[in-house]
DNA sequence: TCTTTATTTTCCATCATGGAAAGTAATATA
DNA sequence: TATATTACTTTCCATGATGGAAAATAAAGA
């Protein structure tokens, strides 16, 4: 059962865009995806919490080389939401 | 010069399928978009005025058999915001 | 311990969106 | 002709989304 469902989550332009820098990754580090969204630390952060809240990324903190960084990637269900609405948004526009 | 513009306008969920389900189509009745949307009268004419206020969609009233229906139909400009808001969207989801 | 780095959370203001109800304009009906 | 009906349009109101700035937090380094 192939899933084609719109998701007003992702929707949103820069989630849209989150989920969508991260799918082709495993994971994707905050700073990146900040940098690619040109958008501040705090309207990322809110906006990966909405993700992760609805359980479609996983949040890594990682200590590398002694700084911490954070990682991001998709949820078995965040990927699926995505390919389903990527879906869903395939059959409205055609 | 290809447009390749994401147009938030155009991409309020409600606004993307009015867009969507006119752009095949030189005009569509105001009652046939408000059935496929399953949304009230307000709603959906709010949306269309947002869109005719952006200079994107016509309106235009026309009496046929005593009844009077609103036909709407995307000005080029239309076409070509929804258009580039399509490639834009291509572009970001790969 | 005091900083610095890397977010996170709070505060605040604005905008978007939606339903319900009232308003409008053009007929149709009694 | 008065009233009703159809097809939207606009107003009112409430809620939720979104963003920036600034304060708060946590971990590691000097």
């Amino acid at each position: 059962m192939k899933e084609h469902q719109f998701d007003s989550i992702i929707h949103a332009p820069n989630r849209l865009q989150i989920c969508a820098l991260i799918a082709p990754n495993s994971s994707v580090e905050f700073s990146v995806i900040k940098e690619q969204l040109n958008v501040s630390d705090s309207v990322l952060s809110k906006h990966v919490k909405t993700l992760e809240d609805a359980g479609y990324i996983q949040v890594e903190k990682k200590i590398a080389n002694g700084r911490q960084r954070t990682w991001l990637s998709l949820t078995k269900a965040g990927r699926g939401a995505f390919d389903g609405h990527v879906a869903a948004l395939r059959e409205i526009v055609g």
